[in-house]
DNA sequence: ACCTGAACACCGTTCAAGT
DNA sequence: ACCTGAACACCGTTCAAGT
């Protein structure tokens, strides 16, 4: 930040921190009141300055909400890297990728209902393509990051070479599942109704389950998965995790 | 459909109907321009009644979706229905709810966009809670349907006993993963970009991986899983199946 | 060159008037 | 009792006027 500041322009920091301020003025109005309450002319009040000014920095509204999933998908990203660099095997390193996406949802419940009006196509459309390219640019560095560690599991054996051509599948797979799960449980499908227990718990037990099936070393009646659980998770997340279970 | 012609009077049908007439136009609207198309004035035009009149039979824009999204769940049920009266095997029944799940929606892609739409919580709270309620009663079936599958796949053997405790975590386990796939699908994000081969290939051999997780008799590896897919699909879609293949 | 906010377009919803 | 459509509220977007 700081060299940025001495290569830039007064002028160009000022429009930067303007962008910022009108970022988390929207981030905050949404955390605290929802979707439908953030509107155009609320933000421009909030952060004292004209609407058309605000349009200065965004194309439209959805353009907005677009730059704040970056966001939320860069704080991903962080937690990836740290999935990605944490100490121990290939299959441990992959699944704090599965842990960390879905505690990272779990303490930013409202990130993942934004990037799913995102995603549907009636707002979509009307994102600009620059926006809409950034957006999967950063995703695509997740996905990497994630074909990185199945790709180490195979180059040192602890997943088999003949799986080489399902790289991508087994990375879709519980990316899918994850995805899935989380949606599923945040939109107040009556899950206890049903029958069904916490959604990290099953999501922990179903990837388990999923990469057994690849058999993937080592695998999980040979470990203390709760225990691993514990670690990885604590690891990412440190002491923020104490909020998730306090309220659980 | 005579039952009810012959127990209701002629003012009672007219009003059924004309909420038929009324979902019918929104459909095709909705298949044909998107869903920022799809307006009270549009639909009022188009079934040349006024707008007062569709509100008499639909609380609100957000309640019409709902009640369409109601007719999408209760084709999926029949679909589920024929999955679970498919003649073979525990594991072939179960594996018949997912390929008919997945199919279904590469049949019919703006179905799960709709149910999409009104998943979002912006959406949701304004539907009211006696559509909401119509809606989860149907998912309930559906889900009732998963369950009873694989409740059977225990009482016969084709599932080990110690499972009986992980019942709704296995439906749930293949309900996110195959939701989750295809949110991600239709989403746009480039899937073929970052490797990634078709949706429905993948999903079925995630699922037959799942499932071999978990030891269901037969694995995967015991059959000729090609065959398999297609048996079951023809099953399930007869003809219909075609058309997507030659779109493929 | 940049900011402003009145004005516009659009859309969901209501309700007094009509039959 | 039911239907109508003008009127209203709201919100995203634009652009002429101002500095």
């Amino acid at each position: 930040m700081s060299v940025l500041a001495t290569t830039l322009s007064r002028k160009q920091r000022e429009l930067i921190n303007r962008e910022e301020l009108i970022l988390d003025t929207a981030q905050t109005m949404l955390n605290e009141h929802g979707y439908n309450y953030v509107t155009m002319d609320r933000i421009a009040e909030a952060v004292e300055y004209s609407k058309g000014t605000i349009y200065n920095h965004f194309a439209s509204k959805e353009d907005l909400v677009c730059s704040l999933c970056c966001r939320f998908i860069k704080n991903l990203i962080d937690v990836f890297e740290k999935a990605y660099n944490y100490d121990g095997s290939t299959r441990e390193r992959y699944s704090a990728i599965g842990i960390g996406y879905s505690l990272y949802h779990q303490l930013h419940p409202l990130d993942l209902q934004n990037i799913q009006t995102l995603k549907n196509n009636a707002v979509r459309e009307k994102v600009s393509d620059e926006k809409l390219c950034e957006m999967e640019t950063l995703e695509q560095k997740i996905t990497k990051i994630s074909l990185n560690i199945v790709q180490d599991a195979i180059d040192c054996g602890d997943l088999d070479k003949k799986h080489q051509e399902n790289i991508s599948t087994i990375v879709f797979g519980c990316w899918s599942m994850h995805y899935g799960a989380l949606l599923l449980d945040q939109s107040d499908i009556p899950l206890h109704a049903l029958g069904f227990s916490p959604v990290v718990n099953m999501l922990w037990k179903n990837s388990n389950t999923y990469l057994d099936g690849y058999q993937w070393q080592p695998l999980s009646d040979s470990t203390d998965s709760k225990l691993l659980f514990e670690q990885i998770s604590s690891a990412l997340f440190g002491n923020e995790i104490n909020t998730l279970k306090r309220t659980a």
